[in-house]
DNA sequence: AGAGGGATTTGATACTGATCAATCAATCAC
DNA sequence: GTGATTGATTGATCAGTATCAAATCCCTCT
């Protein structure tokens, strides 16, 4: 784990447009960013574990981080796949103090740490950074319990059909979409065993879809929408 | 449906008990109290429908509330049930301003209702109030992810197990406990269709629960934790 | 206390997705 | 390039749950 101070500018792009941050005036941002540091991990790394002492919280600059939770038996479950922008383990600040879960980098990643305890002061003083972190945090909570909805709503294929048109430019017609990660990555984010999405993918091609590679293809948008 | 300014006295201990208001200082309780108002409903009565436009969230003080999302084809997912003390739809503060799912009272029920803006506004001034919301929403984050692993990692019996356990005196031993509301809502909250949770409690059977209309007696805390 | 009606349980069946094993494909190191 | 490693697909089977229907239980109301 190689940490310093300083961000490439594509990682200070990513940053600045992070809900977190985004939105924030002058002096905020700089008080944030002069207490974080930047760390570049390579993959298959913990970030944390489940029980630690939360003692800091991060932002995906690069790279994907898997929250997974782990069973007696091993088996293991994600709970959120994390995308350059988003935070992570932020919600542990005016909470618990022990991390919940899991964190590992899905890939090489880059990242930027904030101290609980500093972000903690900042936000009683700052009443605009403690809007960005209601925001952050609602953020996520938003999309969790989407996860749940989608999980108890939707077999596979539908979950899987509803992934692809998340990423896909609004219109009708067709469309072609590059995955970011992993196919393993995306079926633990859609609750699903790699085998499991692998059959869904060949039960979309009855409506369209095709895949090879990292490269997904749908023939009609709208006809994916209808299930 | 009822709505006053009153409040019963078993009620504002409730209110006053939520993690989203315990802790406030005298004035912020005062004015986020005066700006609130209470209603009694019926059971069954929906509080929001999903696309709503989300200009209140709501504090439950009696009763339970069941917040689901629908189907195109009318099948219904449980994705939180709302106690005494809970928030709900307050993380539309400062995000979108649109209900992501529908509410509906299990019971007759008795909700505190606090206007979007108002408290938007309050929320600028006072970091303390500021500061409720991060801990009522990270709340909330924390009670969804567990619900994620929980739906991922456990089977039926075993996420009937744990909740048992999470309402059971935490020593060994014996225990009864009594729920507070229906099976069948019981069911939804753990992702179950009612004749799953009905199997579920019957095969909890022989590691000694026994349920007789909503009492659950426990013959061994422990061994029910191993499975 | 008894009747009525909704809630729960039980049974039978079908479906979805997990798991295990084997094959195939792609990438990497050398 | 060639073998080795990792990731993805496919097939066969199995476990877990949903669904539908019927029987029974429990609670509430009178």
């Amino acid at each position: 784990m190689n940490s310093s101070l300083k961000l490439s500018n594509r990682d200070r792009a990513v940053l600045m447009k992070a809900p977190f941050l985004a939105g924030l005036g002058n002096s905020a941002l700089v008080r944030l960013m002069s207490m974080m540091t930047i760390s570049t991990l390579p993959a298959r790394k913990f970030v944390m574990r489940e029980g630690e002492t939360a003692d800091a919280f991060y932002c995906v600059l690069n790279g994907y981080v898997r929250l997974f939770r782990l069973s007696r038996e091993g088996r293991e479950a994600d709970i959120m796949v994390c995308a350059p922008g988003d935070t992570f383990a932020e919600h542990l600040l005016f909470n618990d103090n022990v991390y919940r879960c899991n964190a590992q980098t899905a890939e090489p990643a880059t990242l930027a740490r904030f101290d609980m305890q500093a972000v903690r002061d900042l936000a009683q003083q700052d009443p605009e950074i403690a809007k960005a972190l209601i925001a952050a945090i609602s953020r996520h909570l938003v999309g969790t319990m989407d996860c749940i909805a989608n999980d108890r709503l939707f077999t596979a294929p539908q979950r899987v059909a509803n992934y692809i048109l998340s990423r896909c430019p609004v219109e009708g017609g067709s469309a072609s979409i590059r995955l970011p990660f992993q196919k393993s990555l995306l079926a633990g984010m859609l609750g699903l065993a790699p085998e499991a999405l692998s059959r869904a993918f060949s039960s979309l091609r009855r409506v369209g879809v095709t895949v090879r590679g990292r490269i997904i293809q749908v023939g009609d948008v709208q006809a994916l929408k209808n299930i």
